[in-house]
DNA sequence: TTAATATATGAACAAGTATTCATATTGTAG
DNA sequence: CTACAATATGAATACTTGTTCATATATTAA
């Protein structure tokens, strides 16, 4: 296999970090299954609206979610299926470690 | 899909948490193509021979890599395709950006 | 045994980051 | 317009973590 190059090392170890946070896997995992509001995530999630929210940022910037409004609140899904194929093939690693 | 427990997601939250800084990418990156032995990983990822090591020694504890003494040197290699798995459908997400 | 080579490790420091708290912003309802 | 609800954001703090430097350990060679 061809080796990467200094940028595609930077930008895949940037992707990973965004995975490597238990709020943001938590955020994750819960909208593999539906699209939901900022509330509803900080409830699902047992984390503060703040943490969410902050949290929610990094993940839209990085975009691996998305977003739409609706009146005053906003709902989040995941940006494409490459986040489900992340979050399942590091789900298999765990389970047979 | 069923909802992950709170163990699973910060397990999993660790283990993306590995692949998040770019020497160990880098040594993952390289490690891919052949087993090497400390110096050559430091030399072949413009690292020093200290912080590889340190570093080595996260990816042998979480058993993402696995290591065979011979004389004075230690040659580390992937632990198993998993391994490779992650990393590869990390490299597809951001050749699609 | 002594010197040299390869690797590991501990402490200290610097840089990054997640959470909290307070508050700002935006939209809705009355 | 006012009050309320939902979300976003900035600053401060505490915590984590990667690197460096010095040194320890271990193996081989002379």
């Amino acid at each position: 296999m061809k080796l990467l190059d200094e940028d595609k090392i930077i930008d895949l170890a940037e992707l990973f970090k965004i995975f490597g946070d238990s709020t943001r896997v938590k955020i994750i995992n819960i909208l593999l299954d539906e699209e939901l509001c900022v509330n509803d995530i900080a409830a699902k999630t047992n984390s503060t609206q703040s943490a969410v929210s902050h949290q929610l940022r990094i993940l839209k910037t990085s975009k691996l979610v998305k977003y739409r409004k609706d009146g005053n609140s906003t709902f989040y899904s995941l940006a494409d299926d490459h986040v489900e194929k992340i979050f399942k093939i590091g789900c298999e690693h765990i389970n047979e470690m």
